[in-house]
Order: structure tokens, then sequence, then C-alpha cells
RNA sequence: GGCGCGGUGGCAGAGUGGUUAUGCAGCGGACUGCAACUCCGUUAACGCCGGUUCGAUUCCGACCCGCGCCUCCA
């Protein structure tokens, strides 16, 4: 029995999808204005690493993960860059692509974009003006009247009359409720645009989900994810959109990721210490990362820093380092490890509490390994590579993963050849030698592990 | 101001009404030419104050502190 925590409820419920065996989530993604950050790749893994779950246990997964590829920002960018928008969106998602790729994030099942959802944004637009739900305004926007709605709140926790009373709700003289949000904005002149019943425009933000997740998956479907700062006001007013246009309950589970801060601070632009994806994997292998990612529970918060990424390429090279050398073995049973690491996952996908089973598969593996038991360490390796693959890690050959390292100083060959002139020395007795060819490599970044077998060696 | 989340050993990070989380780091030992890797052993924690209880880090209440959202943001 798999246990979610659903941000509506506010506590861990047993998960029962609508349908036996299938589940339907949605997850929103990226604005394709520019290139992901570490709060992405945060989302991106903790989904990836919920439906990979899922799937392990024998779900079918229909994981839908939008593209919003129209919005002020994307406009605005490209008339900064003197590009079109759609160039803008296009090479935004493929950089977003390929940053998933190294970061081993699974492709969701589908991925539609805003501007391939325009007829079906305008249908429910049509549907919720007709039920009163919302008003074409003076301007041309069309709002949706929160006040109609009588469930606004319920996700966020908030009372409408809280949200009025703030100060910092943007007051549009052609609103009738300052709460209310536009669902189609009116074009100024010159501006990409689509004909609509209501004059030439474009979608608000929230609406394009709304549309896109009910065309996908239905009107009610079993999951819903995103960022933490989507809570409010965005998933919220995609309640409201989609109940009031459809009668029916919308997303029955909502799940949100915890915040991604760096050295202790928010993330943010305006403080600098805004990191994309592929700033972070210029400096650290992408497995670490992600390991990095994964060792912390998604719903937490994480804390980016030179310390925190160095600890998790210490742990992640001593997981490597049991798989070293071993040759998987093939049809191994399930085993205490793979049932506790399965309860740890089960309860709200409590990924450092899987991860501990699989130090304790480790340490097996190191014992049966000294004590020269291999074919009980041959099983470990493959208990290790098949839980590792539900958090998408430890899937690399131990040796590319200690010897990868791309803009290397020292070539494999050149290792190999100190190596070997270290072996002489050491077999000459000439210690000094030695020692100085250890600190010669180890100066370049190369450690060198001397066994019984032979010398083997990694960067790090 | 409103709403929400959290305070666990040097650090990271789970969890539980009474028995070791785990990892990194540290310490002692084994292995080693010496190290590294690995193994064995080991130190060390539950913000503060009350309450419930035979017993609370774990439940309840107050307090202190931190964080997030309320504005574009994953």
């Amino acid at each position: 029995m798999i246990r979610i925590h659903n941000t509506l409820s506010q506590r861990k419920e047993e998960f029962k999808p609508l349908e036996d065996g299938k589940v339907r989530m949605y997850v929103c993604g990226m604005t394709v204005y520019d290139y992901c950050h570490l709060g992405h790749a945060r989302v991106l893994v903790a989904f990836d690493v919920i439906t990979r779950y899922l799937r392990h246990r024998g779900y079918h997964v229909n994981y839908v993960r939008n593209i919003t590829d129209i919005d002020d920002k994307i406009l605005r960018r490209a008339d900064e860059n003197g590009e079109t928008f759609t160039a803008l969106t296009d090479r935004m998602i493929d950089a977003m692509h390929e940053d998933e790729r190294k970061l081993s994030i699974l492709p969701p099942t589908e991925e539609p974009r805003a501007t391939a959802f325009i007829d079906e944004i305008i249908a429910m637009i049509h549907v919720l003006i007709s039920k009163d739900y919302a008003y074409e305004a003076d301007n041309g926007d069309v709002y949706f009247a929160v006040n109609a709605f009588e469930g606004y709140g319920k996700l966020s926790k908030k009372k409408l009359e809280d949200l009025l009373a703030g100060a910092r709700v943007d007051v549009a003289e052609a609103k009738r409720s300052p709460a209310d949000f536009a669902l189609w904005k009116a074009a100024k002149p010159g501006e990409v645009s689509w004909p609509s019943p209501w004059g030439d425009g474009r979608p608000g933000w929230h609406i394009e989900c709304s549309a896109m997740s009910t065309c996908c998956l239905g009107n009610t479907f079993d999951i819903h994810g995103g960022g933490p700062d989507l809570m409010f006001p965005h998933h919220e007013n995609e309640i409201a959109q989609s109940e009031a246009a459809t009668g029916q309950p919308f997303a029955r589970v909502w799940m949100h990721a915890g915040a991604v801060r760096v050295n202790k601070e928010k993330m943010s632009k305006s403080l600098g210490n805004f990191f994309t994806i592929r700033e972070i994997l210029d400096k650290y292998p992408a497995e670490v990362v992600r390991y990095f990612l994964v060792s912390s529970h998604y719903r937490s918060q994480v804390d980016y820093s030179e310390d925190n990424l160095v600890e998790a390429s210490r742990t992640l090279t001593r997981l490597y380092q049991a798989l070293r050398g071993l040759v998987p073995a093939k049809d191994v049973p399930e085993t205490e490890h793979d049932r506790r690491f399965l309860a740890a996952m089960d309860d709200d996908f409590n990924s450092p509490g899987a991860i501990t089973a699989l130090h304790a598969v480790v340490a097996d593996i190191n014992l049966h390994r000294r004590e020269g038991r291999d074919d009980e360490a041959r099983a470990g390796a493959a208990v290790l590579v098949r839980l590792g693959k539900i958090l998408g890690i430890l899937q690399q050959d131990p040796e590319s993963f200690f010897q990868g390292g791309a803009d290397a100083e020292l070539s494999a060959d050149d290792v190999e050849v100190m190596i070997a002139a270290r072996k002489r020395a050491r077999e000459d007795r000439d210690f000094a030698e030695a020692d100085r060819i250890r600190d010669e490599l180890a100066a370049k970044g190369v450690i060198l592990d001397d066994s019984r077998d032979g010398t083997s060696w990694r960067r790090g």
C-alpha cells in the first residue's frame, strides 16, 4: 500500500487510483523562456522518481507534463533577443530535454504545449462565461470571477477576505474583484495573438493547465504535482477553473516538491544565487547532482552548497565502490533489503529512507567480498543496481563513473603508464619513487586503490 | 498582518510512545611497505517550558527561533 501526502488534506493518505492499476498524473512543467534551474531539476527529479516507483509497483502511469510556450516573459525575452518567440521556445525546449537526459530524467508520457491547445482553452473559457464563472471586461480581457467559485482557497488554505485585504494584490480597473485573474488577455497591436470570440489575444497563465490536463487525462484524475510556489495562485486557480467548468472534482491528490535554497538563502535572481542546471553540471557529475536531490525527501527543503554536493559525491562513490569489479548476478530473488527499500518508498516516496537500504546492501557486498563469497557479492550487486534504478542512480558502469571526467588532465593511458611504473618501483622496493608517483597522480586528481589483484584508479 | 512548514548528534538526513537510523567527518583496531579502499569497534542528538503517561525526541498546549507563500517564479 502506497501512502502519499496530499496538500489538499495536509496529511498522508492511502493511494488508490480512480482506475485499478492505472495512474493519471499531471505535473506543471517549464515556462520556456530561459534555461532550467536547480528548482526545476528538483521538481523534475522528484516526479521522475515517483513515476519510476509507481511503475515499479506495477502501475501503468500516464505522466503528462506540460510546456508553457506562450506568456509575457517569453514574449519579452524574445523581443530582447531580437528573435521570434517560437525560435526562443524551440531552443529552450531542446536545452531542457538535454538537461533532462543528463540527469537521467525519463521523458513524460505526453508533453503538451500550450500553443497547441488554443482551441481547447477557448472552449473552456466559453463554458466558464456561459456558466457565469467568468466575464468579459471592458478592456477585452476575460477574467475568472473568484467570488463565483465556492471552494476558492481550499488548496492553499487561504480565505478570500484575507486575500482581498492583502495590499499586494494587483488591482486592475477592469476586474470586478481584485482577486479575479485573467483567462484571456487581449493583444496589443503587433503582439502575437490568436483569434477568439472576445477578440485577438492569448491565454492567461492558469487556464492552459486546466485545458491540457482535462484534455489529456479527463475531468478528474489521480495526481497533480508541481513546484512549491505554484500552490498559490496557480494551482488554486486551476482548481477553480476546472471544477467550475466541468462540475466535477479535479485532481484527487496534490503533491508539491520542497524548495531549493542556496547556501541557506532563498535562490533568486535578485540575490544573484540562481543556478541553471547546465552551470551546475559544469561543476559536478550529473549523477552526483541527482543523488544530492534524491538524498532528501521530495517535500523537504534542500540546500545547495559546495559541502553538500561534495558529501553527495563521497557517498555515491562509496556505493559505486561496492559495485566495482563485480558482474551482477541474474534473477536474484527479493531480499530483505528490497523489502526495506519498498517499505520506505511506499511511505510517501521516502527516498532517504530507501537509501538506507542501499547502504545495508553495500555493507553486505563488501563483507561478502572480503570473505571471498563471490556469488553472494554478485547477488548483492544485482540488488543494488535494481534498487538504484528506481531512484535513477547506479546505472553506470562503475569504471566509467570513476574514470569518466571529460576535462581530465591525464588520459586513462597516461594513468596506466604511471601505475605500471609505480608497480615496478614497488617490486624493487623503491617506495620513495612509488610514493612520488602516487603523489603526482593525486595532484592531478587521480586516486589509486591497491588490492591483492592489482591497482585500480579513479578520479576524485 | 493572514496562511502554511520546520527546529534531531560536528555536518547531511530518516524515524519512533519504552531497544543502533543511515551517510560523511572524528576516535581506536585490522589490512597495507606507508597510505587510500575495505572490514571490526566506538563517541555523539532529539529548540524551550508545562501537560498526558509507568515511560515522550515521538502525543497535547504555550513560548522562542528559522523558512515558505500571500507579487512573475519550480
